[in-house]
DNA sequence: TCTGGGGTCCTAGGACCC
DNA sequence: TCTGGGGTCCTAGGACCC
């Protein structure tokens, strides 16, 4: 690789070449539905969060292209989705929602989330990438980056991508889009350039020439008000940015400001690294319209709280802060924390905070609430545990770790007194 | 776009310490 | 006592991603 002259600080890091996939499944849910459901094969499918059949709360989670023609999108009330594509009518004409007079071609098929379901999937889709990259990081269900400098050469990279898919599509029957670049943020983009079914190649030396024309909000971390504020700036795309000058860019976003720069140029050195422990855990859920009275939502907080502190500990986790959240109208986002002394696993602990933090907004209007933990400790005797060999008993009790704060510290750092009288 | 759920990272001010 | 500078932790909010 070249051998140019180096920074002193710098040293050997002027890596060689990456070859880095980015491998994004199409419509990950919809797709699941229709691997168990094969007469949805070609018909607009919508997959509704929150939803239960028949209902039209909840929101879009994913919508197969069929269903975005008609102007289904992700993140859409299921309300407006149905306005725009109206649920198949019932399969029988005694079924409750029957309607003779609803034209099929105008209706679609709504499905509930079904997580577990679609991380079984998920598991199978993994593991044949695992079996084609050294290093694989999973970034969400449907998306993965693989290192695969050493399976693969540019000259054949486009081959050995089409692999890839052809293993996801004839072993599981998920159709995936590819990039392949030298970067991990160029990767990305080059996955998502032709979707669906995609695969694009961007070699080293095109790298350049293929970020320039894209628009900002391309770039990974370009979300509707950076690009916003970037066009006000007169940068519309990658190549704009590439071109501008970095310090005005540093000096309105900071640290961003330098990545947005430095990724626009094709400048990413991160390497790809599989993820890390989790940083916290969260369970959050909306109410079909603002609550004023305190019953339900102290009952939702209870049941959110119990859910968080019983994920941490199936997964190992100590926490020693914990947060709630309510959204007020129309949709001011409030959050409360409160950190401990010291790492604890204790439920009951968990559902007295909250109760304390959410006080606060006992008798305010709220649309959502939601409950978190944070400041995640793995008992990690065995960092080797990266793949959930973890053993629950090896954890530490609640009453050991527990016993090490003294009272006085806890109120000390929660600034109340009233926690003294639960422990 | 009037709004679901689970995350990550960054920023900024204040407390507190030396 | 009107007053330095640096570091770390905590909290709240915001942007963004899938």
């Amino acid at each position: 690789m070249s051998d140019g002259p180096r920074l002193p600080g710098v040293e050997q890091e002027r890596e060689e070449e990456r070859i880095v996939l980015h491998v994004d499944a199409d419509c990950f849910y919809a797709a699941c539905e229709r691997l168990r459901e094969p007469k949805l094969e070609g018909e607009p499918v919508v997959v509704g969060m929150g939803y239960e059949p028949g209902e039209t709360i909840g929101a879009v989670a994913t919508a197969s292209y069929e269903a975005r023609e008609f102007g289904v999108e992700s993140a859409q009330a299921i309300s407006t989705a149905l306005e725009r594509l109206p649920r198949r009518a019932g399969l029988s004409p005694d079924a409750d929602d029957y309607d003779p007079d609803l034209i099929r071609e105008e209706t679609g098929y709504y499905r509930p989330v079904d997580m577990d379901y679609y991380e079984s999937i998920a598991e199978a889709v993994q593991s044949i990438l695992h079996d084609c990259a050294d290093v694989v990081r999973e970034v969400s269900i449907d998306e993965a980056y693989l290192d695969v400098t050493e399976r693969t050469a540019w000259e054949v990279a486009d081959g050995f991508a089409r692999h890839v898919k052809d293993r996801i599509r004839r072993e599981v029957g998920i159709v995936v889009s590819v990039g392949a670049a030298p970067t991990m943020s160029a990767a990305k983009i080059a996955s998502d350039y032709d979707k669906p079914d995609g695969l694009t190649v961007v070699r080293p030396d095109e790298l350049r020439a293929f970020l320039a024309p894209l628009a900002v909000d391309l770039l990974h971390g370009v979300g509707p008000v950076t690009a916003r504020e970037l066009r006000e700036m007169g940068l519309e795309t990658a190549g704009d940015v590439a071109a501008a000058d970095p310090e005005p860019l540093v000096e309105r976003f900071g640290e961003r400001g330098r990545e947005l720069y430095d990724r626009a140029r094709g400048d990413d050195d991160r390497r790809v690294e599989p993820k890390g422990d989790p940083k916290s855990f969260s369970r959050e859920s909306a109410f079909a319209e603002p609550v004023s009275d305190p019953g339900p939502k102290y009952e939702q907080i209870e049941t959110l709280a119990a859910a968080v502190a019983d994920r941490a500990q199936r997964e190992g986790a100590l926490y020693r802060t914990v947060g709630i959240k309510a959204v007020t109208p129309p949709y001011d986002v409030n959050t409360r924390e409160r950190s401990l002394p010291g790492p604890v696993d204790d439920p009951d602990l968990v559902d007295r905070i909250t109760r304390e933090l959410f006080a606060e907004f006992e008798t305010e209007p709220v649309r959502k609430v939601g409950v978190r933990v944070a400041n995640l400790e793995f008992a990690s005797a065995d960092q080797a545990s990266l793949d959930g060999w973890g053993h629950a008993a090896d954890r530490p009790r609640t009453d050991e770790s527990g016993s090490e704060l003294d009272e006085e510290s806890i109120n000390r750092s929660s600034g109340q007194s009233s926690l003294t009288d639960f422990r």
